[in-house]
DNA sequence: TTGACATGCAAGTTAATACTTGCCTAATAT
DNA sequence: ATATTAGGCAAGTATTAACTTGCATGTCAA
């Protein structure tokens, strides 16, 4: 279903090294445009286009059309349930940055 | 270099519904051989194999040979990695729940 | 010691992905 | 208006990845 689906085009498309990059790049400094971020990957901008493509399906990146040039965003949600699917259910019971975490929060905050 | 390398093997190892189906078993149970693990996977064993090879060299994976069949464990310690240099970084100022908790106290304890 | 069982190795096939080339449309600037 | 700039579309190639088939090796149990 749509769920499963989401998850393989979340996965797919952080598989690639190009696409991380575009994230960085876009985390950096949000709204840039195709051209922009050409400028940044050694690869044609039809290249460029079809990465940023399947970061939009996996709804990593939203855009906006501004006369002739088009801006891409930034959109973190996805990574964060990962976190939340994939990455904090394989914690170890006991791991030492989140219980320490806990414990100093306890002293700070009181 | 290692360190791109890594993260590269990393993310195409999880790149692929069977590989995350792998970890997913391993993560209800532990310690499972080739041939249980398996009978979970719609492929010959030797694509299960394959599966695993890149499950192992993406360091998700350990293994231990008993007799004559091999044991199969979850490490989780490279998806923490990947907590901490892929998705804490493009959290949104405000989330809710344990990452909020987190990440306040990494802001207070800077 | 022989047969069944658990796995390994290597080559081959199919399918998917990354990337290019070539042409097209629309917006802007001079 | 027309040249330039930003981007889109579609097809083609080349590399990689998923998966199979076939045979080999080592372990255990009777």
């Amino acid at each position: 279903m749509a769920e499963r689906q989401d998850t393989d085009l979340l996965f797919k498309a952080l598989a690639d090294s190009s696409r991380r990059k575009l994230l960085d790049l876009l985390h950096a400094h949000d709204g840039r445009t195709l051209n922009e971020l050409c400028e940044y990957l050694d690869m044609t901008r039809q290249g460029v286009t079809q990465h940023l493509d399947l970061l939009v399906a996996a709804n990593l990146v939203a855009t906006l059309r501004r006369g002739r040039e088009k801006l891409h965003f930034l959109n973190p949600v996805p990574l964060q349930e990962i976190y939340e699917r994939w990455i904090a259910k394989f914690e170890k019971p006991r791991l030492k940055g989140l219980s320490e975490l806990k414990q100093r929060l306890e002293k700070s905050n009181g």
